[in-house]
DNA sequence: ACCGAAGTTTGATTTCGCTCAAAGCCGGGT
DNA sequence: ACCCGGCTTTGAGCGAAATCAAACTTCGGT
């Protein structure tokens, strides 16, 4: 679901980009479309250079705002790399221009936008309709993985900082609701691992 | 932005749908793909007939989740129709031959795709920056109508009820936001007419 | 092994907007 | 004219989660 290889020649020169680096800003028209190849974009309202609002994280690969750039719109948010972020950069009149030219990349284009957008209304929604808790719960069930032996557990891949801000919580509130899932016994585990006790307890909470 | 109208056989018949009806459903892989001509459609979570708990309004013309139908993945929101809808359905399999068949309706319908985006990404940001108020304050001023003797008005065209929906508040909030305001003197007028008095006072807030 | 920076936990407090409930208002239909 | 249903206003109270602040842990680097 990403491809559109071709929209950037093969020679567009890959860079590394420093963490805390400004990709994006709010009402700025861009002149490049970025590609993100690997590692991971906060999303949010920029104060300064501190991020005072996080609206979700971007996960490479990925085009960043490549909406705006179809619709030739400013962004509306402010764009912050994580670290170890490797991005490419495609001038928009190219972006465009091989969009049109190629019915495949405007496909696979829509594909995308669409997929972002469904994302996002997936957090709404469930931000409307279910608490914090109902929410982590919802998420541990989604990223169980095969444990090793019989266990049934999470295995945290990033800071808890950037799964709060995908749950479109604080940090502090995500670690609230761990700890009282833990007391309820329904996971246990207080490192990068998680083992979850009672898979029906979770996902009563999680229905709710 | 709209267009896409080879999407549709000429003869697709136009139908008019109750107040009330459910166009459209969470979790369900729909075989129509839905485009409203006009009228309004309420999207949110259905408690049986009821909304309990809105996501936005739909203005018609435009493709009801499309975004879905691209993805060949359920819809994650319900539908309710408002009173004076006019829709016509394509099936989706036509639908998507007629996508891959003709470029220029694909990206069409991705810059449909990339607005939704964009007006939710709008929604999303500004809740999260902004209180009630100010976005009040902003909704009044997005909205503001060329007077007819040097007043500068802004008329509801729908009900208050819709307007809150779009701000994402609930209707009592936006009541006491238009107290609030027109008690401070910034507005006045008490119908489906209000008159802007004090614009720079409205900005002030609206910018914070 | 030590140091500092970042990440995390915990507690105390605040707040914004929602919910629930009741009353008023307006408009359309008979 | 009247009545009824939907919309709107207003009030009271609540609650989920954010914010602020501070202690604690973890980890990488020197």
């Amino acid at each position: 679901m990403l491809s559109v290889e071709s929209l950037m020649s093969p020679a567009t020169a890959r860079q590394a980009v420093a963490s805390g680096s400004v990709l994006l800003e709010r009402g700025q028209l861009p002149e490049w479309v970025t590609y993100v190849e690997s590692g991971r974009i906060d999303l949010g309202v920029l104060d300064g250079k501190v991020l005072v609002h996080q609206l979700g994280v971007l996960q490479g690969p990925a085009w960043l705002e490549a909406g705006a750039a179809v619709l030739n719109l400013p962004s509306l948010v402010d764009a912050v790399a994580e670290p170890d972020v490797v991005i490419r950069r495609v001038p928009v009149a190219r972006f465009r221009q091989t969009l049109e030219a190629m019915p495949a990349d405007a496909m696979a284009l829509l594909h995308d936008v669409a997929l972002a957008h469904r994302h996002q209304t997936e957090l709404a929604v469930s931000r409307l309709a279910k608490d914090a808790q109902s929410r982590c719960a919802e998420w541990l069930l989604a990223h169980i993985e095969p444990g090793e032996k019989g266990d049934v557990a999470v295995r945290l891949r990033e800071p808890k900082r950037l799964i709060a801000a995908q749950l479109g919580i604080a940090p502090e509130t995500l670690s609230r609701v761990l700890r009282y899932l833990r007391d309820r016994g329904l996971i246990s585990g207080s490192g990068r691992v998680l083992n979850m006790l009672d898979l029906g307890g979770l996902k009563s909470l999680a229905g709710a």
